[in-house]
DNA sequence: GCTTAGTTACTCGGATAAAAAGTGTCCGAGTCAGAAAGG
DNA sequence: CCTTTCTGACTCGGACACTTTTTATCCGAGTAACTAAGC
């Protein structure tokens, strides 16, 4: 799974915290924790192209969140930066071998198909059922400096 | 994830339904699906290497299941093809941020990544809740001719 | 003072390059079966 | 006929290319704010 997600979901949350109307932009998401400006930004693109995100350019632009946080799962992140499609792609070997027919869909009728589905439909279930106000409630309840932290480092911030 | 997983996971099925003492080579189980032979000689020597399978050198040699069915998890073979870290493997961004201790490590203490975790074990928990003897079985009660199929194909096998 | 046009600096967005992982191939080391020779 | 040695072919196993995905970077198009000029 790409980095990108870990990173897209921590800046969700420090979007979250800041909130003042005003929007964000990758560099200054990107120094908070050091990452590489311009592929943060890729992500937080596809973030918007998702509409977890809305962009603004030019002077004073930058990325706020599309809606509040618990409208927003894990899964929906997940799926902005990984892409739809399932881990598990059954290539359909079977129509290959003998016996095999070119006009079954074996992605449906195989039984490896269908227990590795299984098994990825219970990790897209617990993603779906988490929403990053969850996650935002339960940080706030362990570390409750943080949003204070988060805001004030956000406007300290030089250059 | 690797195409291999699909390639092993069939693969062990056809063994299972073929085993008579005799070991197959990889050139045989890759002819079934027309896959390439080399290739999937590597995977078998994955499952090989997890303890899944045995292999033999010299003339009739070949891999056999090391083990029945029922002690064959989908985990085991993901795990023997994919490798057993997890997908979503949290990079400690947190570490590099504002108030980060490098003597903490975030991979327990950060919510995101409990959160995903808990997510990746309900995946590992079907899977490892669902042995190839489970598969078989299900198969041959919707396919019943698969068993005979698949070994006589593989005793008219030329060259 | 207010409006308006022009300029400037700033931001995203996509195009481009480098690195890593996945995919596929080839050839050698070891080994077992079978043939051949000897008893 | 049985045993033993030798040969040879067969198989896995790891080393070596190629392709695709991921990671990272760089500039240009567009935009909104600021400045300054005109009314």
């Amino acid at each position: 799974m790409s980095e990108g997600v870990e990173w897209a979901l921590h800046s969700c949350l420090n979007l979250s915290w800041i909130e003042t109307g005003e929007a964000m932009t990758a560099a200054k998401l990107a120094a908070f924790y050091s990452l590489p400006t311009a592929y943060l930004n890729k992500q937080l693109q596809s973030l918007a192209k998702a509409g977890i995100l809305t962009s603004t350019s030019g002077p004073r632009g930058g990325f706020r969140l599309a809606r509040p946080l618990d409208k927003i799962t894990l899964m929906d992140v997940v799926t902005a930066i990984e892409g739809a499609e399932e881990a598990f792609r059954c290539e359909q070997i079977l129509r290959e071998g003998p016996g095999g027919s070119p006009h079954v869909d074996y992605r449906e009728s195989c039984v490896i198909a269908q227990a590795m589905r299984r098994a990825e439909l219970a990790w897209r279930h617990e993603l779906a059922g988490q929403t990053l106000a969850d996650i935002r409630k339960t940080v706030e309840g362990r570390f409750p400096g943080t949003p204070d932290n988060t805001r004030s480092w956000f406007a300290n911030l030089r250059t």
